[in-house]
Parts: C-alpha cells; structure tokens; sequence
DNA sequence: GCCGTTTTCGGCCCGACTGTTTTCAGTCG
C-alpha cells in the first residue's frame, strides 16, 4: 500500500478509459450507438464536479448523470472498484497492431487514421505525428486530413463558450462550498465572453488561500495543480482546460477583476494611462469594484465583452462607448426551421414559442429545394406554405408570422427560387451550403452575384465556420460590406454556440460601415431559441447597438427596411 | 447503451452530391 500513487482516480481517468473502450469497439465496427453511447458518457463525466469514485464508494447513483445508464455506471464501478475494465483490456489484446495506440486517442477518427496507417505503411501514433510534422500528410492527404490529426493527436486545450457556461458554474458552486470563501467572480476570457475559451478564471476572497487551492485539487476527483505563486494557483481541468484562481482583498476588488477580466490587449493600453496596478494597489485609496477604478482616471465603465484593446478606452474617455444590445432588446427572430425542412416542430408550435418569449414576430426559413439532405422545400410547397402562413396570421393578434426561406446561395451566385416566388416572401436569409472549396475571390464573387439579386435580404452564417471543427470559408469581408451596403443588404450574427458567424470582428466591421446586422438563433427546435443570447453576447463583443440590430425593430419599420429598390 | 409529452421498445439524423485520397469516403444542415 505505502508505494501505491496516493492520487485519487479523478473523473478524467475514468472518462479516458471509458472514450478508449469506444475507440476500441469502433474499430470492431460494434454497434455504432453503443459506441457512441460510451463517448456521450464520456464527455458528461468530464464535467462532473463530484468525484466519481467517492460516489462509487458511498454507493451514490451514477445514473442521475444524463448519458450514464446503468451499462456505464456498472463500467466505471468496475474501474473505480478494481483500477481496470475487463473489456477495454480484452479489446486491447484482441486489436491489431495500431488499433490499440488509436484508443487512447478518441478524437481521432479511426477509419481515416487506419487509412493514413495503411497508406504510409505505418502503425503507431508515434509514427502519426511523425509524419504530420514533417508535412507526409498534409502532402499526401491534404489540409483537412492534416488539420483532423493535429487536432485529435493532442489533448483539447479548448472548449465553446456555450459548453464553459455549465463547467463555471459548476465550478463556482464548488469554490462558493468552502466556508472560507467570502467571494468569487468568475472573470477572464469567459466574462469577457469570448466564443472559445482556453482557461477559466476566478477571483476568490478568502482567508485561507491555500486551502481553498488543495480543496480545488479534489473538483472531479482529481484536478492536478500545475502551478502555484503566491495568491495565484493554476489547475488542468478533465475538459482539458485550465482554471486560474486568483486571490484578492475587498479593497482592491475591482482592479483585482480587471487584471483577472482582461484582455492582454486592453490591459496594456489602460495602464498607459492608470500606470501600474501594483502602485495603485499600495495607494491608500479603496478601489472596491471596478468602475471605481475606471473613474479614477476618469473613464466611464467598458463592459467586459468592449475589452480587447481596439478603441474602448479612447471611447470611455470621450464618454462615447456604447450602450450595448441586450437580449431584451430583441423584438422577433429571424431564421427559423420548422418541420416544413429540417426542423423538429410545426410552424404554429414554433410560432407560440417565439410569442411566448415576448416576441412580436417570427421569419419561417425552412431551406430551399437544393438542400436536400436538410428537406429542402419544393417550389410548390413553397407556395403552399406562403397561403398556409396567410391564413394562419389572419387568426393571429399581435403576432406575426413572416413568409422567409433560407436560401441556398447557388455555386453561380444564383438563388435558389425563381424570382416570382421569391418576390412572395417577406425577406429572405440567403447562405451558402455547398461548394466551401471554392477559394477566396470565387467565394465573393459567388456571394455579391447573389446580393445583386433585389430579393436578396439578410446574408446567413456568412462564413460557415464550425468553432473547434471547421475553419469555413474565407471571403473578403471589406467587398461585401461596400456591397452590402450599396445594395442594402444585411449580415447576420447566427447564435449557434458552434457557428457564432460573423464573428465578433466581421461583425464590427460591418456595423462601423452602417451595415445593419440580424442576431437570429437559426432554431431547429423551440428549444432552441433561447440560444440568442450566445449571438447577444458576440453583438456586444462587436460593440453593437440596438440600432445597428435589425430584429430589435417592430416588423412594420423592419418591413421597409427588406424593400429594396 | 441510453432514453422516454413516442416510456420498457424501437429509435438513435440521413441521403444526395462531390471529387480526387478516384467509384467510396467525406461532406453539408
């Protein structure tokens, strides 16, 4: 017992094994569900904030974790009760040379792997990442295959912003459990609600420091300290994130939590004018929250999403910052599917969703006719749905339904409709879905040939990207603003935590050349609406204003604005 | 293996398009 590791087996441990065993079964081509039931559990355990293996011992329930049934919950009692699991061995030893290495690695995809393996006449990860470093793979298989190796060889280091929500505030509620801590504040890039986060940061007052840092060590069973000063302790957390806990007295709160809040940027261009926060700091004056800090030199108070060191300090000294968009602003959503295409509700159960959120409106934009994988809608149904939406809205008070579609933006820069159809629809949201390959300058012409369509309305999800999976497309932004705004077109802030495109900065630019812009949710599901406030957070991190927002209009000033000569 | 306003079974996106890794796997929502 004496030379047994004394580290407690953390939850990371456990999802690891469990992510391995389903590597191992895909690549037995066991039942792709189970498979994929074990990589759900997975990832759930990785935010878990008890410690699995005490629940195991207190003979807790596992299966009150979504994704943990009672198959996984028998697994991982098995490893925490035992220190192995039978069938991950098993699988091991039954593997083919090379297929085991890959089980550790479970973001790797097998059938690609196993492809590059096959092709290169090599069988371990050593050999894998080898051969990316040198650019084989790259050359051989090209840039996609290259970037999905990279990616899966090394540990994730970040995570959406939408999934760090839950994982804060799981931490702070474990942080706020110890009786020594009178305060926290969870800061950093998360605060300053940055699309993807590498690390969470939280601003703690408590009498005993030290404690609260060996507590933490305990968060999901085991949560490894890897750096410590004084006042200050880091942490690798199972998500594979950091943690960042810092220390601060109540009278230095406030630049305590700008320090903490950043960016590195804004950090840099604000002590050019406060001087050192350490000086200010050993001032007697109190600066307890951080308007007191910003008053102090005479700055109005930039909220944290302002902060990445473009013009917000100038502007706080000009008192000329913003007054930033909220949700509440939002008067109607605008990119909506129902079961007309690839949506899970009717057009009338989406409809008494969005009214029963306070909305004055809602734009049904089910996908044209090319998409057919999403259910694209004919012409003909179309039409239907138009004389549907006409009779439903005539037993409506004080509720819109707007005729839309999200349009397929054609490879030719087409639209996917005829004309007389097209000119039915109240506006239109006009996005591309195939042809990601076509470079830069095609990509442009495609998009500027479409909003020279006059039916052309709102530009959907403008680069296609998927934050942490998929780069999207490049385009010229500066071109299809000037379009945009000649044309009188608009963009759109689409609130899927996984797209949030425009990003932050297109954004900007469009709202700083007077191109309006549309936070809209892109809902497939009543459920979904509430994601607007993913697209809220990223409108204010572009500095927008309820004005340079089209949805926080009522539909008839909204109407005018869709009218193009 | 998990789950349930479809609850103890039967689903769990899927199916057309694309293209060079070339006739199947990757990709799009």
């Amino acid at each position: 017992m004496a030379a047994e590791d004394p580290r407690p087996l953390g939850n990371a441990a456990i999802a690891k094994r469990l992510a391995s065993l389903a590597q191992l079964m895909a690549i037995r081509k066991e039942n792709p569900f189970k498979v994929r039931a074990y990589r759900r559990a997975a990832a759930r355990i990785r935010s878990v904030a008890e410690s699995l293996e005490q629940m195991v011992h207190d003979g807790g329930d596992l299966t009150r974790f979504a994704g943990v049934g009672e198959g996984v919950a028998a697994a991982i009692r098995e490893i925490v009760l035992t220190g192995s699991l039978a069938k991950l061995e098993r699988l091991r030893e039954e593997s083919p040379t090379g297929a085991a290495g890959i089980g550790d690695y479970p973001r790797l995809d097998l059938r690609r792997v196993l492809r590059v393996y096959k092709k290169l006449g090599i069988d371990s990860i050593e050999e894998l990442r080898e051969r990316l470093e040198s650019g084989a793979i790259e050359r051989q298989f090209g840039a996609r295959m290259a970037q999905h190796i990279a990616q899966g060889i090394d540990e994730p280091r970040a995570m959406l912003l939408y999934h760090a929500d839950a994982l804060q505030a799981a931490l702070e509620a474990f942080i706020l459990d110890d009786a020594a801590v009178k305060r926290v504040e969870a800061a950093g890039a998360w605060r300053r609600r940055v699309e993807i986060v590498e690390d969470l940061v939280f601003l703690v007052e408590t009498d005993d420091f030290p404690a609260l840092a060996r507590r933490v060590q305990r968060f999901g069973g085991d949560t490894p300290l890897v750096a410590q000063a004084s006042g200050r302790a880091t942490f690798k957390l199972a998500a594979g994130i950091l943690l960042h806990l810092c220390h601060e007295d109540p009278a230095h709160w406030g630049l305590g939590l700008i320090r903490c809040t950043g960016s590195g940027p804004h950090l840099r261009k604000l002590h050019a004018i406060t001087g050192s926060f350490r000086e200010l700091a050993a001032s007697p004056e109190s600066f307890a929250d951080e308007a007191a800090v910003y008053a102090r030199f005479n700055l109005d108070y930039i909220e944290p999403e302002l902060r990445e060191g473009r013009d917000e300090i100038e502007r706080a000294g000009s008192h000329s910052l913003p007054t930033l968009v909220t949700a509440a602003d939002i008067m109607g959503e605008l990119h909506a599917h129902s079961t007309s295409s690839d949506g899970a509700h009717s057009i009338q159960d989406m409809a008494g969703a969005a009214r029963d959120r306070g909305y004055r409106y809602l734009g049904m934009t089910d996908h044209s006719q090319s998409l057919k994988i999403a259910r694209g809608v004919s012409v003909a149904d179309l039409w239907a749905q138009i004389r549907f939406i006409d009779n439903l809205n005539e037993r409506l008070a004080d509720f819109r339904i707007l005729k839309s579609s999200e349009v397929d933006i054609l490879e030719d820069g087409s639209l996917d409709y005829p004309d007389d159809l097209l000119a039915e629809l109240d506006y239109t949201v006009c996005s591309i879905h195939s042809r990601f390959g076509l470079g830069r300058d095609a990509q442009t012409e495609r998009i500027l040939r479409a909003m020279d369509n006059k039916h052309f309305n709102i530009l959907g999800h403008a680069t296609g990207r998927l934050l942490l999976k998929r780069p999207g497309y490049e385009i010229d932004i500066g071109r299809l603003v000037d379009h945009a705004k000649q044309a009188g077109c608009f963009f759109e802030i689409n609130s899927s935590p996984d797209r949030l495109d425009l990003s932050a900065e297109y954004a900007r630019i469009a709202a700083l050349a007077g191109v309006k812009i549309a936070v809209s949710t892109d809902a497939h599901s009543t459920r979904e609406f509430p994601l607007i406030r993913c697209g809220i957070d990223q409108a204010r991190r572009a500095g927008l204003e309820k004005s340079s927002v089209i949805n926080c209009l009522p539909w008839e000033d909204l109407a005018r604005l869709f009218r193009r000569a």
